[in-house]
DNA sequence: ATGAAAGCGCTAACAC
DNA sequence: GTGTTAGCGCTTTCAT
């Protein structure tokens, strides 16, 4: 009943009349022990409710089991998902999930020593605010880092990301084979690595259709700031026939501003398109046609490049794209008959 | 340049030129050092690339900083955003969180393993599969716990709570109120918490009001589910004027499925009311009646509530009830005339 | 197969 | 204010 000190593997060494050492082969794998000693030990453990300390073995394994995964709290919806989905796969390479939250470029540094204090075996950032600067830290450390839809060109890191371009590519090919000329780019926060991609991938696609200088108007990711930001743009220009939105919450608060305060439909008025393919997307009053992640398939690959790095520390780094998948909807339409 | 060998405290405090105590005062708050001997050992560690190692610190004072988070991947929506915001409060108190996964209760006695060899220093556990068995043995070697949206009568552990009662309460009123006399209760997984206690308030709401043996579907807490489980008690039952849902992405998929495939409109000839507040309660095509948490606060008073019990064990356990906070949107209409 | 002894990298008395 | 010393709880040679 003493609560001050824990139980160690001396006392059960001593209660089992067996030395310190003896107990710690019992509780390693692949060691061998006999069976009369293990059994004393496991008796005298349970007696005691001993449990192996990990992080004294840490101390001597040099391995914590630990993978930072870094998030930023305001980042687009899909996260939540992706960071469950990530520490399933990880959890099952026996390996466990150190949070960490980065919102400014500010906490960068703190964030970084916290990091890099827990000697954790590997990274994996799902964060703006990442800069070239840390990727250099990190690997003079040796601690392996994978990015999760973020690129840094020529800052060997891996990476798994989905492909932006070619997503936006397809959705903008159904516009224009709807015979939509007038378009309006809704794009995410400016300092998201995922906005300025789907941004870049939509005036791209547009541009290969000959068509320059598309405006551009900017929400948050949001909801609410789509409605706004829209409802802002269509007092003062003339609303255009199809509207590519940067992700799926901002389309659907695009077609509930186009139907409730434009008093236009969605797809006969105007045609709306997303990005990522979130439940909501499917849901009958919105129909959305976008494009979804392969989320399951790109966490479970991020985990496995991380643990191969971890493992294999000499292996070069590799970029993963995956082509996101067009869901088609209801939300696009022939364009309405153009009166110019 | 030695990659196999970390720098220590020792190899700052040889190229410091001072012992490797001065080194280790550098990194402690609230250690008196001489400006000359911290410049010094700043520059040293600087040029060696030092980095306090957190694990032996560890070791040493019996605190690792780090709060285990418990959480099923399959649990209600709203769970990611709770996360997201325990973990903010979490890293404020200057803590980590250890993310852990449980889904069935055979992985259980793992997990519960895991998080002692971790060395934690408190649980917040949002989890089914949680029994009073695991309170006691967290008891027992002195594991602070709190949980989240589940109660233990009779097993003494802090926890912090919704009011679901209390929330089922409200909206029922506003259908009795409404004139509704025929109800149907779509329920969540029957192993979850949250969806037990939400049945029961939505019974106990009702039956204040003199209605007793109301009809109970079940669903999974998904919008598919609803559909579904509405769709097939449709086909052989008369339906209700009223759908008590217990959670909204559940009430949202009873919208769609009554506007969509019954062919009846909401709430004009049925009324839907849900739980929780999410994001789409409140879109424009749905303006769910609903009973939000107070997420903030809640998650809040559960770091604060650990923490308290982390620095001082011998508080007594405490269970905190949130009151949740009337949405009234526009699913909720007068009961059509009753033809009895 | 088992025990003794030497650390892993740090903190915390304790002298000076 | 600084250095010395003794651990924290384990793993890992090295003998036996």
């Amino acid at each position: 009943m003493n609560k001050k000190t824990r139980v160690t593997s001396y006392d059960v060494a001593h209660a089992a009349g067996v030395s310190q050492s003896a107990v710690s082969r019992v509780y390693r794998p692949g060691v061998s022990v006999s069976k009369k000693t293990r059994e004393k030990v496991i008796k005298a453990a349970e007696d005691l409710g001993y449990k192996p300390n990990a992080i004294a073995r840490m101390l001597i394994n040099r391995s914590t089991g630990m993978v930072a995964v870094i998030i930023s709290s305001r980042a687009n919806v899909n996260f939540p998902e992706v960071l469950a989905q990530l520490n399933k796969h990880i959890a099952v390479k026996n390996k466990r999930v150190l949070l960490f939250t980065l919102d400014d470029a500010d906490q960068l540094e703190m964030v970084m020593e916290q990091i890099f204090a827990y000697q954790v075996d590997g990274v994996i950032a799902l964060t703006a605010h990442f800069e070239p600067d840390s990727v250099t830290q990190f690997a003079k450390h040796n601690i392996p880092v994978v990015l999760y839809n973020r690129e840094l060109p020529d800052h060997s890191v891996s990476s798994v990301c989905c492909n932006h371009d070619q997503g936006l590519r397809m959705l903008v090919d159904i516009l224009v084979s709807h015979h939509h000329q007038h378009f309006l780019i809704m794009a995410g926060p400016k300092d998201s690595d995922v906005a300025r991609a789907r941004l870049n991938g939509a005036r791209n696609a547009l541009l290969a259709h000959g068509f320059t200088d598309t405006t551009v108007i900017y929400g948050d990711y949001s909801y609410d700031s789509a409605r706004e930001c829209l409802s802002a743009y269509a007092q003062k220009n003339p609303l255009p026939t199809a509207i590519i939105c940067s992700n799926d919450s901002m389309a659907i608060g695009a077609i509930d501003e186009i139907r409730q305060n434009l008093g236009l439909r969605v797809p006969e008025d105007i045609s709306v398109v997303g990005f990522d393919g979130i439940s909501a997307s499917c849901w009958h009053s919105y129909q959305l046609t976008t494009v979804s992640q392969p989320t399951y398939f790109m966490t479970k690959a991020a985990v496995e490049t991380l643990i191969n790095l971890i493992e294999n520390p000499e292996v070069p780094p590799e970029t993963r794209y995956w082509p996101g998948k067009l869901i088609e909807g209801n939300s696009v339409a022939a364009a309405p008959r153009d009166d110019d």
